[in-house]
DNA sequence: AAACTAATGCGATAGGAGTTGCGTTTGTCG
DNA sequence: CGACAAACGCAACTCCTATCGCATTAGTTT
């Protein structure tokens, strides 16, 4: 009863299967970028994806497993922050291309519609939960780098310091529903950076010195 | 036809149109408390408030409607930052009671519902700017009576050190998911304060010197 | 290529959300 | 107290979402 789940779609990987998968996930990225996340339905997924809503239903449960799926479609997993010059620099880069990728007509209802889908499914909690440590793992090499440079004091945890940088700006996108100017993003490198200088962010050695 | 708007509920303000307003918005704050934002319907709300549904969706709209409403019936408008201590133990207290707001069972679902709604209703979305741009407003009082005593620099934008307190608890909350502990929350205050002494958040003196 | 089975298509159907027309109740004002 | 209008209750109806049983297609295996 434990190994017995079953996944449709991951035991018969060859031909449709994997061609309607591609298709239902093209199919509800386009409609995201179209018509937002509130009128995304089944129906019209498929209808699109050229395939029988049943279908949908069975594989991707509802609305919501088809926003994960098409976010783990959609991501990038060669995806690196750019390290070439110095700590402020980066980081004002890592915080543009993520404005950018929820403001961009685009790629931005998707990445938007994710986010939303947490607020009503733990699939998508999961999802999010994920993504974010994925990046913001992959960003904290920014960090790594500078301290290694001695830009910032060592022993600065990498991961608070994103945090702090990318904090602010999707609190004002989506909590406090705030524009976000380009000023915004270079206060928030600027406060995070000063923290950081700081000493706010050196980890606690807890397993002796 | 600019005057003419149907504003249902506001030119009969005494007796059953106040009491029947009362009793929904307690409903549908119950009902989030009991069974969450996806759970939310307009006739389970209109049953448990002794009210046809037919009222709730002419009065209110929809499930989006209820949740503005009573998002404002539950808002206290009296309310005040504390500003007995430091600076840095007024934010404290200020991030643990908004952070406390999220999590007790008793209002953590409405607030939270409030928040998941801004992302299905442009009606939502205002409120919930409004809510924080009043919160804040308030709040930047703490700010400002520490700048004039010294604490910080003179010109520090207020507005602007609140955010940076609050941004990474809300983004645990409900961005990247991640838990939120009493460090965390120190941590944001130290940061958040790190940066404001070192000038951060001054404002640029735009009219003249 | 023949057998086997996962995956899909199709129609029917239940169930809920939201709307409409009409009669009734209930504040409000003369 | 009587007239007027706002707000409400009620029932029927439409539309959409989601599910189910069964026939068919298409990958996989031998």
């Amino acid at each position: 009863m434990s190994t017995s789940e079953r996944v449709p779609g991951e035991a018969r990987p060859g031909g449709r299967t994997a061609r309607n998968r591609d298709a239902v996930c093209r199919a509800t990225l386009l409609e995201l970028a179209n018509h937002g996340y509130a009128a995304l339905t089944v129906e019209r997924v498929a209808e699109r994806a050229g395939v029988h809503k049943t279908t949908v239903y069975r594989r991707w449960g509802g609305v919501d497993g088809l926003i994960v799926d098409a976010l783990q479609f959609a991501v990038d997993d060669d995806w690196q922050p750019w390290l070439g010059g110095a700590v402020e620099d980066n980081l004002l880069e890592l915080a543009r291309v993520a404005l950018r990728s929820f403001t961009d007509p685009e790629t931005g209802p998707t990445h938007t519609a994710v986010v939303a889908a947490a607020f009503q499914s733990d699939e998508a909690i999961n999802a999010v939960h994920d993504f974010f440590a994925d990046r913001f793992g992959r960003s904290s090499r920014i960090i790594t780098v500078a301290t290694e440079r001695g830009e910032l004091p060592a022993g600065t945890d990498p991961l608070s310091v994103i945090r702090a940088v990318m904090a602010p700006i999707y609190f004002r996108l989506f909590i406090s529903r705030e524009s976000v100017s380009d000023d915004d993003i270079q206060q928030a490198v600027q406060a995070a950076l000063a923290a950081a200088r700081a000493g706010v962010f050196v980890m606690e050695s807890i397993s002796g010195e």
